[in-house]
DNA sequence: TGCATTTGTGCCGCTACTCAACAAAATACC
DNA sequence: GGTATTTTGTTGAGTAGCGGCACAAATGCA
């Protein structure tokens, strides 16, 4: 590209040389980046894997995708693999890959039972995680500390090159102030700036690391749609539930449908049982208190322990299922709500495909032909749409998918690798 | 751009010179075209007045921006006008605006009292409109062949050269196939193949013209969002009742979100009174039956003439709603249910303005405080969202929506338009 | 062993921009 | 009223990114 030489000298107008002049704005430094980050993103999900692939689905000539092919390869992000790629008649493409020791993002987690961090290179495989229970205290700053030391050992110990990090949390985010609205399982006050606070942890422990925050249930359906079962879809709706109320995300084209401010998909508060359970909202029937793991266990009758995650005590429900008639009521119940509420959210967003994680995927299992089958026959156009409903593909979609946000930047523009 | 030649050319085996090739892939055509539609977007929506807020919106040098106005002038679009534009230091900017003998489209809408068809200007403004009740068949194809000839003659009519035609439907219409699907109004079977009658009707009056079809709720909030109330959303909610049901519309970044197969937004089913009105859906309270004309009427007690439209009828209860206390107190509750509705689409979509249109519109200037109030109560993050809800601005939005759709091509690639 | 088919590659050209310098048209200040 | 300052329009040169083309390479099939 061309060179912009240093930005922002500020030419005093005293020192001004008369006839020097400026662009009245900077042209957009995003333009022209041209098919690069396409490429990179279509390599990354394995949508491309091979040149000729690349070549049709970027709707480019060979020789541009041969290009672009050869300037991934020169960032040390793509490995072409010019060995025959198989079957079919005609010359074999050659392979594209990832390349194995390119740079690495550091992804982690803040869950109801504790953090995780772990490393992920291109192609959305991560490193062996590490899992450690929150610190005693409450207290943000502390706990993000926490957290970026703990990637920090893991950046020093790789031989990779960091480029970012980023972190999936249990709570809504505001795209504005970057702010936790709703962070009950931390004890942490509403308008935490988490954002502000995971960069100022981060930069303790590893200076100069872009950083970002975002949503767990937003980044699971991120990742879920470049590696797991979402994988293809235009419209991806992404629901699940890990210990209580229902998080929903929406990728659109790729991208995630946050809203203006972050805060869609806010689906617990869809009706679904204008009789059921009273909601803290102060209605009854609420998707939240009908489809999450208490609820679960609520209809089933059982008290979990203290010291019991949630999800662990609603799976042992939705396994017993198969023998005990209690249990399967109990999950027959909350099919039928968890069925309403997706229907909602399909009257509304019509998306092409749904994808379930958390209780959700064990209900799911539990009841493959009835759930789509409540979805269908609620759902408006439930006949010509048919949405087909599938579990969650990734071992572990928060931390895939806060790689995916600490990626973006990068998957966006991949000349930007380089500077670091 | 490139000569690209006569495409598809049937080069059979035989007949091809042995190093003759072609590439794997027509190369995307709208690549490569630039920024010629985003800045015609832009002057068509007002929102570029002067030379210097195009450059400054496109994020371009002033050369580009000139060099992008002249062309468009060349084309016939836009006047560029020297005089200078008011006040401010400096040079003053030469003015943009839509030029005054450009080609035109033509709008047409079908809704449950007629038809009718205007011929639309690049801008927003709609030449006066034709309406007329519908033909006594409910055939589809007459219908459209009566709308199809209604606007022959006002283009006939008109020096300006039409480029397009497009028509908005009271039904939802699959994208993928452009069937509609519940066309109540007209008593047309679900899966009529709208769009290919439309095109079938205009090809036998206007022939060569391309055609587009769509829903008239769909093409309100895309007008309204270019032109009226919701000039420069990022998000746009629009939400609105004209007869029977609710319709809404969501539009993102300038572009409709009509989901995977055009039925997005089929609001009608959100419960909004558990204990309310039974619905044709099953159950009880739906939106469509709590917040629409005829809902109004019964909570009123009013029952409308034969052939009186049910929006006239609602609209004279909200207005006796100033004095008369029955009438007050069905706009109270209908008001209760409509923002019970939208909160439940501000927790999916977090839009960051809400436009209403039809009944709700006159609902609105009735409750003009507690509207947004039982929005603001209702939606999970109700005082940090605060979303605007305002009344539409247009007076057809409807037509001009369809004028929209019909642009939309010439929008997106400016060059067109000289091709006819 | 040819031949059709598919793919990789180098070279040329075009297009849509940026950059840089200058000219023009207004306001602000003395 | 004249001059400096600010903002804008204009022109010409330069360039990144991509398409078009011709040819070479690598496979399957008859």
């Amino acid at each position: 590209m061309q060179n912009r030489g240093v930005p922002h000298t500020t030419t005093s107008p005293a020192q001004r040389v008369p006839g020097r002049d400026r662009p009245a704005v900077r042209p957009a430094l995003d333009r022209g980046r041209g098919l690069l980050g396409p490429a990179l993103a279509l390599i990354h999900s394995g949508r491309a894997p091979t040149r000729s692939v690349l070549t049709s689905e970027l709707a480019v000539t060979r020789a541009t995708a041969g290009a672009i092919a050869a300037e991934l390869e020169a960032l040390g992000l793509v490995a072409v693999d010019p060995r025959p790629s198989g079957s079919g008649r005609g010359r074999p493409s050659h392979r594209l890959a990832v390349a194995p020791g390119g740079p690495v993002v550091l992804a982690a987690q803040l869950h109801a039972d504790g953090f995780s961090v772990a490393l992920a290179g291109l192609g959305g495989t991560l490193g062996e995680p590490v899992d450690r229970p929150l610190p005693r205290t409450a207290d943000p700053e502390e706990v993000l500390r926490a957290v970026a030391e703990a990637g920090a050992r893991l950046v020093a110990a790789s031989p990779r090159r960091c480029l970012g990090a980023a972190l999936a949390v249990p709570t809504p985010v505001t795209d504005s102030g970057g702010r936790a609205l709703a962070a009950m399982y931390l004890d942490w006050p509403s308008g935490t700036p988490v954002r502000d606070l995971f960069a100022a942890a981060v930069a303790g422990a590893l200076p100069g690391l872009p950083t970002a925050v975002a949503n767990d249930a937003n980044l699971a359906a991120l990742a879920e749609h470049r590696h797991g079962a979402g994988c293809g879809a235009r419209h991806l709706l992404y629901v699940t539930s890990g210990h209580r109320g229902v998080g929903g995300a929406l990728v659109v084209d790729g991208r995630l449908h946050t809203g203006s401010d972050g805060l869609a998909l806010e689906v617990g508060q869809l009706t679904v049982d204008p009789g059921g359970r009273p909601c803290p909202c102060g209605r009854r029937g609420c998707l939240d208190v009908e489809a999450d793991p208490p609820a679960l266990l609520a209809a089933a009758g059982v008290t979990p322990g203290p010291a019991e995650p949630l999800l662990e005590a609603a799976r042992a429900v939705v396994r017993a299922a198969s023998h005990d008639p209690v249990a399967r009521a109990a999950v027959d119940r909350v099919v039928e709500c968890l069925g309403a509420g997706l229907a909602g959210m399909v009257n509304i967003l019509n998306p092409d495909r749904i994808v379930l994680g958390g209780i959700h995927l064990d209900l799911l299992a539990a009841a493959p032909e009835r759930l789509p089958a409540v979805v269908a026959e609620r759902c408006l156009w439930g006949r010509s749409a048919g949405v087909p409903v599938l579990p969650a593909a990734l071992e572990r979609p928060d931390l895939t998918g806060a790689a995916e946000l600490a990626w973006q930047p990068f998957l966006d523009d991949p000349q930007s690798t380089a500077a670091g």
